[in-house]
DNA sequence: CTGAAAGCGCTAACAT
DNA sequence: ATGTTAGCGCTTTCAG
């Protein structure tokens, strides 16, 4: 380990010298210079930025805060984040809270006691009062992936407009003719999801009865078990909607494996279009999320806030669109 | 921002007597303790790491290196090591090479420069030479999913015997009664898969020519263009090995675009036996790596050495097993 | 242009 | 049992 202070005495400088000389800010002659950098070279001098970090009260560090790593969706973005962050020499701090609140709050705080400069959390990964109090502490934070009326106002917030997501996929279902349908989603994270969905058919005058409605937790598994669930209901629906992709491939090997087709006997429209979905059979029709842009916007806003900007806007809503692929179709005439 | 001498103010103590009592480890009377906790308390305290890791040259945080977290093998792995991590109060710091060997080696000198504790280096994602390198300094590192050839002697390291896996592929095709089969795999990271799949065929007095081995780059894409190239041969394979799953799934694909039948018409068997696979059509025939276990060890072997063990076993090899699903059958009788 | 010194928050010897 | 002090490596005034 090399410090300034040993190049400072091998050249015979001042440490502060020394650091003038490395940082490029004070004013030193070229020559002496030009030996400080040469010797800094050949002791193989590395800068200590947990050092710096400690002066400036900066880490160059961000969290990410999600929910699990095992779901598809997340690494696309992820993927995008650190890219993104690491142009600014920012390194990313990962965890995960697998919806554990406690597990969240913990994670938080070690996080704060290390500095941290700002916090990505996703996905409902923690409780939302504690996001709430953490923001009101002043710690730089967006969410990112939330639904828009989960947090209070006044968070920094990106977000795809789920609401408009879960009418597009009502309206592609009634559009192919369906009326008997199911929904696979979550709660409380995708409420919105089901009420823009149920929006459009309301408009139809459709119903969506409680036992077409299955709760799941966001695991492939639990989509298959809600899938088996709709499938067991003696009018069975001829669409789902699963609010995920992630549930929507569970759903499909549930069905498939009750021996019925996807399209045929059953459509199945996900909602987020993870890179997997256009590759399997059947390729999935989805709501297609713009993952790069949900990326891009919030770490936008994050840098933002650490470089201590004013008025930080409080909520971007991203547009989804619709991805016919082959998992929908019209329904079976019965 | 409080910190120790503010409640040492606040109480009328010494700084050191505040260290102290919080640490628990100098001798401190009850009263005082209680006094001084509470105190610590109530001004909402909470320790600097920072400055703890200032002081003691330690970062309780590990960095995490590989490839691209969207190929769905690492997200599996990397929830475990978090988890373990975290248990240590380890954080990790997340980063993906995509395979670039300058950017690799820029995240490492942004990481050793962080004093980052420990390294995982995970599948071939940074050039081993300057792997090499770091670990002589004494970076405690240890390389995880790596064949076993691919390093130097002595760099402590836990993988999969791929060799072995390539075997149990071929004996698996072999026992069905392939005689035509095609390879689809990376170069230079998946050669082993690749030798031990080739002696069982030589074994077996069966050739493999050379357009019958594709190369590509590990995405769900490569392999699906390696796939159309090997149906483009004017005698197509009974049956394909690709080295990784996601290398099969888009093999999968390009085998069901081109009109022909998995398993009917040609088996496909992967390689990681990632969560997905059990759930597609058809479910994926695999030589399944034990991803807990991989995980489970490559942390052990870290914090042994940041711990300061000497002598760390330099090489942990995990045995792969077969998992037969539905994309493997017999070979269409011609 | 260069040097001396203080301080970021905490720890650990060492005095008292 | 409590207080004093030096120091981790770096940055930044402020003097020389």
């Amino acid at each position: 380990m090399v410090t300034i202070y040993d190049i400072a005495k091998a050249t015979g400088m001042a440490k502060s010298t020394v650091a003038n000389a490395l940082s490029g800010k004070g004013v030193v002659s070229e020559t002496t210079r030009q030996r400080i950098l040469q010797c800094a070279q050949e002791m193989g001098y590395r800068p200590n930025v947990l050092a710096r970090s400690f002066y400036h009260h900066k880490t160059l560090t961000i969290a990410l805060i999600l929910p699990t790593i095992t779901n598809p969706f997340y690494p696309e973005i992820i993927e995008a984040i650190e890219r993104t962050a690491s142009e600014r020499d920012y390194q990313t701090l990962f965890c995960s809270t697998h919806m554990n609140f406690e597990l969240g709050r913990e994670q938080m705080e070690r996080m704060m006691s290390r500095w941290v400069d700002g916090y990505i959390i996703m996905g409902s990964s923690m409780d939302i009062a504690d996001v709430h109090g953490y923001f009101q502490q002043g710690l730089p934070l967006v969410l990112c992936d939330w639904q828009e009326n989960e947090a209070p106002e006044g968070i920094p917030q990106v977000s795809v407009d789920f609401y408009r997501a879960g009418q597009i996929a009502a309206h592609h279902l009634l559009d192919l003719g369906h009326h008997r349908l199911g929904v696979i989603f979550d709660e409380p994270q995708q409420t919105l999801r089901l009420e823009g969905f149920l929006s459009v058919l309301q408009a139809a005058q459709i119903t969506l009865p409680g036992e077409m409605r299955q709760v799941s937790s966001s695991t492939l598994e639990s989509g298959y078990l809600a899938a088996q669930h709709l499938l067991a209901q003696t009018e069975r629906p001829s669409a789902i909607f699963a609010t995920t992709d992630w549930l929507a491939l569970g759903a499909i090997d549930a069905v498939l494996d009750a021996g019925l087709r996807v399209p045929e006997d059953i459509s199945v429209v996900g909602l987020d279009d993870i890179m997997l979905s256009a590759h399997l059979r059947p390729p999935l029709t989805s709501i297609a999320v713009p993952k790069l842009q949900l990326a891009r916007e919030t770490i936008s806003l994050l840098f933002r806030q650490i470089d201590g900007e004013k008025d930080v806007p409080a909520r971007k809503l991203i547009a989804p669109y619709l991805v016919v692929r082959q998992s929908t179709t019209f329904p079976a005439s019965t």
